[in-house]
DNA sequence: GCCGTTTTCGGCCCGACTGTTTTCAGTCG
């Protein structure tokens, strides 16, 4: 049984424990584990076998137990009854803004309500507002979070809630009140996925009235879901769901950490001030004992809130409880790779294959990025429904990309070729072909339901070939649209390393994998990082910016990413290959 | 259920908003 699902079986009793009114403590001791296991770059399996497993901090003697029946007999019987107990209807109302587990589980008891078409009748007849402490106000509210969740369940991509929280922050600039304003949450974090936005900002003066206002009817607002003196909260037209706080100036700082979050990385950083008899929230530091503010605790900006707790600056793609506050504690935080860094880019299509813009099109635009290479990679022939290429037009492309090199004096068109790998792990075409290029990637791009154990020997028999640089996608997911195809990353990983292969981030937005989860490890092992915009237009060049985030997010540093490498060095590099 | 530089028992982050009440519980982040 594989991570993922124990981690999701564990978050399961922890959300089960709530709905039967269990302490909430125990409820969030199983919600930690669940995160804790997701985590994990070992399997339980193993941890369990070895022992290992007690000295995983979060994961006690009881749940311990629980892994154990659940790795060795594939089921766990508090989890089976547990879920016997508690009807599964109960999940989805859950989802239901407004109703957490105390209602859902009053109205389970009192209406008998498990489904949420019993939910939406019982509202409908007027039968919820008679209830204690229910009214005819959250009898709307439900109905409204069920069109709500109807319409607007899922997740969003980072680039379009960035754009809906761009708009928001433009417009919000015009306020004169205005001192600072910035976009927090998981924005802030560069998370792949966004479930909501954030946005901070400090005023001049006490009256919170006009900034509020001013949020509230931007035109992107179909609807207000709270109007208060320090939060607001709206739906967007794109369906995301916007929260406005207001701070005084001193609190900025305070609330911006407090609002970039995690909610994890908040909660160790509280509890560490505690360690320093401070208690921290999103206004300041206050002294435990006397309940006084603290005068001369002001922080200027995150950087002194972190100091005032002996830690260096944590940048926010960093703050995922993943060890960050104890490596900013001992001075070994990563200096993490930035934007400027990026000196040129692999894996782009042009017009030869299902690219948009010709190979000098492409060219041109990496150049005005400042970029000093650009590889092109053009699907291989098996990959018909992508326009790939046989070895005629793999030549034909070789020669025009050479008679391009001609002109330029300090950038450079590599050829590359992003082959497919086999279900059997041959490769789309022979060793002659590959021969002929600068780079080669190898990818999966058909029969994704293969079992973990055949797809990982499939994608590891790929990249023994002489010819392959670099491994693209490694995951094939597509978020919020294709689940990732399984596979054993940990040895993927371990054989790049072996093989000294380069594994690719690939920075569009829907693809965003090698996951940032793995980057650490990935580093660990000394693997080095391609960030690739798998670009099919000149525009998407800069999506190569989205994989900076989430290199970031996985702790890299410019040394670990091979296209922070000048001209000069790729070509000493990909000559040595 | 987890954990320990106050502790092996007794804590476990904390505040805003809403709706229902008339001082508070539930939800959310």
């Amino acid at each position: 049984m594989d991570n993922k699902t124990i981690a999701e079986i564990l978050d399961d009793i922890g959300t089960f424990l709530e709905l039967t009114g269990e302490n909430p403590f125990k409820c969030r001791a199983y919600h930690n584990a669940s995160r804790i296991v997701a985590g994990l770059t070992t399997e339980v399996e193993e941890l369990i076998k070895s022992g290992e497993i007690k000295n995983v901090k979060g994961i006690g003697e009881g749940i311990a137990e629980k892994l154990k029946e659940l790795v060795e007999t594939g089921k766990l019987e508090y989890y089976e009854s547990l879920k016997k107990s508690l009807p599964s209807g109960l999940l989805d109302i859950l989802k239901i803004p407004g109703l957490g587990p105390k209602r859902v589980k009053f109205l389970y008891d009192k209406l008998k309500i498990d489904t949420i078409e019993k939910l939406k009748e019982a509202a409908e007849t007027k039968k919820l507002e008679k209830l204690d402490g229910f009214g005819t106000k959250i009898a709307e509210n439900i109905l409204k979070g069920i069109e709500i969740l109807k319409k607007h369940s899922e997740k969003f991509l980072f680039p379009v809630a960035k754009e809906s929280a761009d708009r928001i922050v433009e417009h919000l600039k015009k306020n004169k009140d205005i001192k600072r304003i910035e976009i927090a949450g998981s924005l802030r974090r560069k998370k792949e996925i966004i479930g909501d936005i954030d946005i901070l900002v400090s005023i001049k003066k006490k009256d919170t009235k006009s900034v509020m206002d001013t949020f509230v009817n931007h035109p992107d607002v179909v609807s207000v879901t709270a109007h208060g003196d320090t939060k607001s909260s709206v739906v967007l037209k794109s369906g995301i769901n916007c929260d406005l706080r207001v701070v005084k100036e001193e609190e900025f700082p305070f609330a911006l950490a407090y609002f970039t979050g995690s909610k994890e990385h908040n909660v160790e950083m509280r509890s560490l001030a505690k360690k320093f008899g401070l208690s921290l929230n999103e206004y300041g530091f206050t002294e435990i004992n006397t309940g006084k503010k603290i005068k001369k605790l002001e922080c200027k900006d995150e950087t002194d809130i972190y100091k005032s707790l002996k830690l260096e600056y944590i940048p926010p793609e960093l703050r995922e409880n993943q060890g960050e506050i104890e490596a900013a504690a001992s001075g070994k935080l990563p200096f993490l790779i930035e934007e400027k860094d990026i000196k040129g880019t692999f894996h782009c299509h042009t017009n030869y294959s299902d690219g948009v813009n010709t190979i000098a099109e492409m060219a041109e635009a990496a150049q005005n990025l400042k970029w000093e290479y650009i590889g092109i990679a053009e699907h291989s022939k098996s990959a018909g429904y992508a326009g790939g290429l046989d070895d005629d037009s793999v030549k034909q492309q070789i020669a025009e990309i050479d008679e391009l090199n001609k002109n330029f004096k300090n950038f450079r068109i590599f050829k590359g070729i992003e082959v497919d790998i086999f279900p059997d792990g041959r490769l789309d075409f022979s060793d002659k072909i590959l021969s002929m290029f600068d780079f080669v990637i190898c990818a999966v791009h058909s029969k994704f339901n293969m079992s973990e154990k055949d797809m990982t020997r499939r994608i590891i028999t790929g990249m023994k070939n002489k010819y392959v640089t670099m491994l693209a996608h490694p995951t094939g997911r597509l978020l919020l649209e294709r689940e990732a195809y399984p596979v054993n990353m940990k040895e993927i990983l371990k054989a790049a390393a072996d093989m000294g292969k380069i594994v690719e981030i690939n920075a569009h937005p829907l693809r965003l994998d090698l996951d940032w989860r793995w980057c650490k490890f990935a580093k660990e092992l000394g693997i080095k990082i391609s960030i690739n915009p798998d670009a099919h237009n000149v525009k998407s060049l800069t999506d190569v910016y989205y994989g900076v985030g989430i290199a970031r997010k996985g702790w890299l540093e410019r040394t670990d990413v091979i296209n922070t490498l000048h001209l000069k060095e790729v070509v000493k590099y990909l000559n040595k290959k």
